[in-house]
DNA sequence: TCACTTAGTTACTTTATGTAATGAAGTATA
DNA sequence: TATACTTCATTACATAAAGTAACTAAGTGA
C-alpha cells in the first residue's frame, strides 16, 4: 500500500513551528523590530536558544539582523515579509487559545 | 521593569503546539477517524512516540480515543470537537508553506 | 579602576525524541 | 497445536534538543 506522503512544503513549515520557541519570538517579533536582550526577556528564553533560534530563522529568511554601525554597535532584529506572511497562523493560534484552553493552575 | 507577560492560554497552546508530531497528528486526524498504525504509517512517527503524543493529546481533550468491543478489540482515533477546531490554525500553516516554503532539495 | 550593559559563546545537565526489541491478545494457516 | 502474522502498545537504551550558569568582548559611566 503506497502511501500518500506529507507535502514536504508543509512538513518543513511544521518542522520549523514545531521547534520549540520558534513561534514565540516571531510573535515577539509582531511587535516591531526587537534588541537581543528585549527579546530574550519578553519571552523568557535563554541567551543560548535565543541565540540558535534567531539564527535559524535568518537562514529561513524569517528574521532579518542588522548591525547598526553605532558606537556602540547595535544589533536590530525584525521580520522579513515572509516572516510577516506568519501573522495569520500566529492570530489564529491566539484566537484558538482564547476560546479553548483552560490554563494550567499549578505552574 | 516589569514585563507584559505572554498570556497564559497562548502559551499553552504554543507550548502543544511546538512538540515534535502533535500538528501532523492533528492533521493526520482531519482525515478521519483512524487507527494506530494507520496514523504511525501516514506520518512516519515511531510506536513510541506516537503513544505518547495521543495520551497527551488525550489528556488536552483533542483526541478522543474509543474502544470497540468487539473480538479482537479495535481502537479508534479521532478529533474531539475542540481538536477540529483547530483545523483553521493547520490550514493556515498549509497555505502559508505552499506560498513560501522552498523544500529542501538535500533530504 | 570598578561596576554595569549588550550580544553572544562555552561547558555541562536535563529532557525529549528516536530506534529496536519485546509483549499480550488475537487471527490465519499447515 | 505449533508457527507465523497482526495490532497496539511498552521497555531499554542511544542520540539530539533545550536548559542553566558561568564567561567573553566591546563598550558605557562614575
Amino acid at each position: 500500500m503506497t502511501q500518500p506522503t506529507i507535502c514536504p512544503k508543509f512538513e518543513k513549515a511544521i518542522s520549523l513551528l514545531s521547534q520549540k520557541w520558534t513561534t514565540l519570538v516571531i510573535y515577539q517579533l509582531l511587535l516591531g523590530t526587537q534588541h537581543f536582550s528585549e527579546i530574550r526577556s519578553a519571552i523568557g528564553i535563554s541567551g543560548k536558544v535565543l541565540s540558535d533560534r534567531l539564527k535559524d530563522l535568518e537562514n529561513q529568511q524569517i528574521v532579518k539582523r542588522e548591525v547598526i554601525p553605532e558606537t556602540p554597535v547595535i544589533i536590530e532584529y525584525s521580520l522579513t515579509e515572509k516572516g510577516k506572511s506568519m501573522e495569520p497562523i500566529i492570530r489564529d493560534i491566539e484566537k484558538w487559545s482564547q476560546f479553548w484552553i483552560e490554563p494550567d493552575l499549578n505552574e
